[in-house]
DNA sequence: GCCAACGTTGGC
DNA sequence: GCCAACGTTGGC
C-alpha cells in the first residue's frame, strides 16, 4: 500500500465536496510527471487531499483509491478546458483514478507545519517551486502525517 | 495582484 | 537539439 498526495483548488472541488459525493474521478491532470504517478497508484492507496490557493494550504482531509487506469474522459471533450487533440479513445494520452472520501480532518495541517516538520527530501510538497499536483508520500512521512493527525493521548 | 519557478511550444 | 517566449501554478 503506498501514500500519495494530491491537489486540488478547494474553490474547483474540495473535500467537502467529496464527502458529499462519497466518490469521484480525478479528472483534469495535464502534466506527464503527476500522470505517471496517477498510472502507478493501486486500489487501497492512500491519498493526502490538499488544498491549494486556499488559506492556509494544507492537508485538508484522506482518501481512498476505489479504481485505477482510467482514461480521462475530459481528454475527448472538445468543449472541455482539458480537451487533448491529439489523444484517441484507440491510445488514450491521459489515465486518471478514482477516489473514495475517507476523513475530513478536523484540524488541517497546514503548509507551513509541514515545512516545520518535513525537509524538501523527505516530502516533495515542500520543495521550492514545487507546482506538481499528484505525488509520492513515503510511509514514514505519512505516519508522522498522520501522528500529527491523531493526537499522542489515543 | 505580484511574481518565482516551472513546463510547454515552436522557430531555427 | 537549443533556447526564448509564453502560459500556468500557487504561495504570499
Amino acid at each position: 500500500m503506498n501514500y500519495w498526495l494530491m491537489k486540488s483548488e478547494p474553490e474547483v472541488y474540495s473535500i467537502s465536496d467529496l464527502e458529499k459525493q462519497t466518490e469521484t474521478i480525478w479528472d483534469g491532470v495535464r502534466n506527464y510527471q503527476a500522470r505517471n504517478f496517477l498510472r502507478q497508484m493501486k486500489i487501497g492507496d492512500l491519498a493526502f487531499f490538499y488544498h491549494s490557493n486556499s488559506n492556509p494550504p494544507g492537508i485538508f482531509g484522506l482518501m481512498r483509491i476505489s479504481k485505477t487506469d482510467i482514461a480521462d474522459p475530459t481528454q475527448f471533450e472538445p468543449t472541455s478546458k482539458y480537451y487533448d487533440s491529439k489523444s484517441t479513445p484507440e491510445s488514450p494520452r491521459w489515465q486518471t483514478v478514482n477516489v473514495e472520501f475517507v476523513e475530513s480532518f478536523i484540524q488541517p495541517i497546514s503548509l507551513a507545519i509541514l515545512k516545520e516538520k518535513f525537509t524538501p527530501e523527505e516530502l516533495l510538497l515542500v520543495r521550492n517551486g514545487n507546482r506538481l499536483s499528484v505525488m509520492p508520500v513515503p510511509e514514514e512521512v505519512a505516519q508522522k502525517i498522520l501522528a500529527i493527525k491523531y493526537p499522542t493521548s489515543a
